[in-house]
RNA sequence: GGCUGGAUAGCUCAGUCGGUAGAGCAGAGGACUGAAAAUCCUUGUGUCGGCGGUUCGAUUCCGUCUCCAGCCA
């Protein structure tokens, strides 16, 4: 049974979509999401509730602590795990989320290149960018060719791979562009009107939960030490506004700008994505996910 | 009522010693190979508040009107 992949910008209603697909196919979903991985991010990534979890077991929620790292690799073994646990029970994976990195990281591999070195990582940021590209255009010429040199996030990640492997970074990515398309790989997508509406009525809907609340528990069980988790949309703007730094009302719609933002980033990776198959919700999202039933068999 | 500032891109503003204007933000598009809800790239024609006047030419100077601040009555 091929692995059914769900993604969408959020609020666009994938993980309804998900659930019940799921029970329709006697599924089991494994969320493709790089900030609901975290435990206690709850309200402000829109995590699935414990009793939508109860109702279709879902995979790669809460695997991190916030004093633990997690990356794109770290999901891929997590995934091939919950893939291969799975077709061991004759449970049809369904991956549904928004990173764009994670899909394609699993559909198409990562390379062998280690991980981030926190050390080290912290020496590089700390040099000048015009230093790292040097060393880059002497050690890997064909990445310092292709690479965004305006990006320092990209320059210091190369430099770090050839430093702690001895090898150039070109030699250790995965050969995308080399693996066939997945036979299911759709997309919801939404009028901008329409997105955008669902948007807004998401966040308020997050901040009159307690958002709040939540961040500032989070905070006290070290939130700021957290790199990755504290630059999720929602947390990293209440916490600025607990710095004092802007009101609440402001901070409420700052998130939904950058949510607004990170939704159409989120579409500019899946237009991208080999054999996607695009579709709009119907305003019954049970509907939707019977149709999809129907075409994934 | 008087005085002084403002009135320029969706928003906040800069600027033009008179030759029809530019930043940030927002918006739009794109990139992305172990931080990715991050990070980065590209993209700016708008009666320069209205009407008159001076001028070869006014958004820029002058007059007047309207609106908004603040101060004085």
């Amino acid at each position: 049974m091929s692995p059914v992949f769900l993604a969408g910008p959020t609020a666009v209603g994938k993980s309804s979509v998900a659930l019940r697909l799921a029970e329709l196919l006697g599924g089991e979903i494994i969320s493709v999401d790089s900030m609901q991985v975290y435990r206690g991010l709850d309200i402000g990534t829109s995590k699935p509730t414990a009793a939508e979890r109860a109702r279709v077991p879902h995979h790669l929620l809460d695997v991190a602590d916030l004093d633990q790292p997690f990356d794109a690799a770290r999901f891929v073994v997590l995934a091939r795990a919950a893939v291969a646990d799975l077709t061991k029970r004759g449970k049809r994976p369904i991956f549904c989320g928004g990173t764009g990195l994670y899909f394609r990281a699993y559909l198409e591999g990562l390379g062998d290149a280690p991980p981030a070195n926190p050390a080290l990582r912290a020496e590089l940021e700390a040099a000048p960018l015009e230093q790292l590209l040097r060393e880059l255009e002497q050690r890997d010429p064909a990445t310092f060719a292709r690479i965004d040199r305006a990006n320092p996030r990209r320059v210091v990640r190369a430099v770090e791979v050839i430093r702690l492997t001895g090898k150039p970074f070109s030699a250790q990515r995965a050969g995308w562009e080399e693996t066939p398309p997945p036979e299911f790989f759709f997309c919801l997508q939404r009028e901008p009107a329409d997105l955008r509406a669902r948007i807004d009525a998401r966040v308020d809907a997050m901040f009159a939960a307690g958002l709040v609340d939540e961040t500032r528990a989070l905070l006290a069980r070290g939130l700021e030490k957290n790199r990755t988790a504290m630059q999720a949309i929602g947390y990293r703007q209440v916490v600025e506004h607990l710095r004092g730094e802007r009101s609440l009302a402001e901070t409420i719609d700052l998130v939904k700008t950058k949510t607004r933002q990170y939704a159409k980033r989120q579409l500019t990776w899946f237009r991208a994505q080999p054999g996607v198959q695009w579709l709009e919700p119907d305003t019954n999202l049970d509907t939707t996910a019977d149709q999809l039933a129907a075409r994934v068999g």
